[in-house]
DNA sequence: TGCTAGAAATATCTGGCAGATACAAGGAGG
DNA sequence: CCTCCTTGTATCTGCCAGATATTTCTAGCA
């Protein structure tokens, strides 16, 4: 029985859209999947390794001396169905922002409310980077067969980001009021 | 130096409520927390040592043999509202369902549509309970000053199950068609 | 031609951490 | 008295991130 790996999946995946080196499997992993899933090199040569003994994957003579272009085998692939087919492992949550937010009593109100306009600015600024990447991407690769898939990921960034920028605005306005008075009123005319 | 670990923040914040014993801090994190963060015994029982160690934990004889609860002391207050303002540490991300839907040309359509499914029934389940918690801690715990902080970890969860069963949706309908024709087309006047 | 800076590429090690597991002891119920 | 469940304590394996060391290639510059 095989270990389930969670970077197989991802470096099999990698390499179920063109061989690589170990080293452009990382940029690839980091730029192209970095919204939702990173792998370290600490990670990446080990499984490798492993995947080349199983004939999972095939080592070839890379461009320079001493580096290796792999290329997933027919074994490999059926090894990423598989490993695709595999029930979801969810990682158990650590938010260390929320974490705060929760004994903000003892943080204090005002550390608190810096953390979330810094949480509503990088959410912002991740939004941006989504819409913008969906706009290019749609352009560019719109008629792929990989493409809605894509899409779908890049969708799941937006309404996430979406969703914490909303969450931070309302958050920032419920501690908004220094304890004591309830809220500031909109002046009525 | 002290290591900066991210399990002391958790456990010195739950014994900020209350002493407790390791047994009932670990429910207590997945009860309370759960929805945000967890926490092993693996961690627990040699951080308490490690907090016991340093002065900022004290152990007092428990309700039973061989148990111990464990209290604050005043440099253990002092060193949570150290590790509470440290920069955010965050995890990098390691989303299951979207390195699979990702690679859904591989797969397959219908399979990508069954674990969509599933996110969004597991989505609507978990904002039931957000709703529900919400509606009762607020009657109950309303008035203390933890009510505000905590409510804001609430609604995060609110908007995030929110935020998967719109994009659910939105993925089911584009991934809707069988593969082959394109799109199925508004009918032109 | 040679020098240097930096990028590409390979590799290893430390330590946080989850999950499984084992085990002790008391309470509840039959 | 027996047995199961809950409470409670503790350890071990293995996944994994991040830091770091080292070598090779490329580009710019003199």
């Amino acid at each position: 029985m095989a270990r389930s790996s969670q970077t197989q999946m991802a470096v099999l995946g990698g390499l179920s859209i063109e061989p690589m080196t170990a080293y452009a499997l990382r940029e690839a992993i980091r730029d192209v999947l970095g919204h939702f899933w990173s792998e370290s090199f600490g990670q990446i040569y080990p499984t490798l390794q492993t995947l080349e003994e199983e004939g999972h994957v095939r080592r070839r003579e890379g461009p320079r001396a001493r580096s290796s272009v792999f290329e997933i085998t027919g074994s490999g692939t059926a090894r990423l169905i598989e490993l695709l087919t595999e029930p979801i492992r969810g990682t158990p949550p650590r938010d260390g922002l929320l974490l705060r937010l929760f004994f903000g009593r003892t943080l204090g109100r005002e550390r608190c409310r810096g953390l979330l306009e810094a949480a509503r600015d990088t959410a912002l600024k991740n939004l941006q980077g989504y819409e913008s990447l969906q706009t290019q991407l749609s352009a560019q690769e719109g008629d792929t067969p990989d493409w809605p898939f894509i899409e779908v990921t890049i969708r799941a960034g937006i309404h996430h980001s979406r969703a914490t920028i909303a969450w931070a605005d309302e958050s920032l306005a419920a501690l908004g009021d220094p304890a004591g008075h309830p809220e500031p009123e909109e002046p009525q005319p």
